[in-house]
DNA sequence: ATGTCACACCGTGTGTGA
């Protein structure tokens, strides 16, 4: 595989997003992005201004709610694909999409939120996340390297999380969220791009602010997306940054770009 | 500040999901 740059973004309405992530690709000459929350019907999909732009696409829809997209720069192989998850909790709710790209896996995830503690919902966050481990294991022992990267909505320990204390008993920061989430780097064999260049004791990085109460000004956010590169890809790591200004300006998602390069 | 944004629906607001 040669040096390719690629981009986790969760868009929050492709639709909506379509011109941010026009300019995005313009400024960085991303080689494949992985977007989450396309919250775009089949029909919808602007295949032919992604195409104008440079890019093939999948699209794993969901209709109005979650939704996930394959963006690859003309040039680059788009091979096999596939929608979906083996074993998640509703496969009709587009999470999960795969795409060989010059031979290797690329896969784009928007994990279930959760929503709280006593919810169905977290037991379905939990058992998504197993189902992933299962799956990046699965391709592992047939020998492929891959990316795994999207929206996990999990924070890795609490240099992820702005106020520890204000999450207390909430999702996106308990130990077995965490846990799960290792679990899939361990039986992955995968790496996290962005702690394996920076992790200080005290980087406190995030992709996501709400947009409520100024949140992103104030600097209150999470770190909840991620680019996990099979370690024997993680060697050639260049770089892996969050590109804040895309949180900014007119019509912003509420999570940041994460970029890596390698 | 319980503070915003995006979706669908017959809608000129409300419910749902984040």
């Amino acid at each position: 595989m040669p040096r390719v740059r690629i981009v986790t973004w969760n868009v929050n309405s492709l639709k909506m997003r379509l011109p941010r992530i026009l300019e995005f690709a313009e400024l960085h000459q991303p080689d494949v992005l992985l977007l989450q929350e396309t919250k775009a019907e089949v029909a919808a999909f602007p295949a032919l201004e992604l195409e104008a732009a440079g890019y093939q696409s999948v699209h794993h829809s969901a209709g109005r709610w979650a939704g996930v997209a394959i963006l690859v720069r003309d040039g680059l192989e788009l091979g096999e694909t596939v929608l979906g998850l083996p074993g998640e909790p509703d496969p009709a709710e587009a999470r999960w999409v795969e795409a060989q790209v010059d031979g290797t896996r690329m896969i784009c995830t928007y994990v279930i939120n959760g929503r709280a503690l006593d919810s169905p919902l977290y037991a379905d966050k939990l058992a998504f996340l197993a189902a992933a481990a299962d799956r990046v294991a699965t391709l592992r022992g047939a020998g492929e390297d891959m990316i795994l990267g999207g929206d996990f909505n999990v924070t890795r320990d609490d240099r992820d999380v702005y106020d520890a204390a204000a999450f207390e008993g909430g999702t996106h920061v308990q130990p077995e969220e965490r846990a799960a989430f290792d679990t899939i780097l361990e039986r992955g064999g995968l790496v996290d791009a962005y702690r394996h260049l920076h992790d200080d004791p005290d980087d406190r990085h995030y992709t996501w602010w709400d947009y409520r109460a100024g949140h992103f000004h104030k600097g209150l956010g999470l770190r909840l997306d991620y680019l996990l590169p099979s370690q024997s890809l993680a060697g050639r790591l260049e770089a892996c940054g969050i590109e804040r200004d895309f949180r900014k300006g007119t019509k912003p998602s509420d999570h940041a770009p994460l970029v890596a390069d390698l």
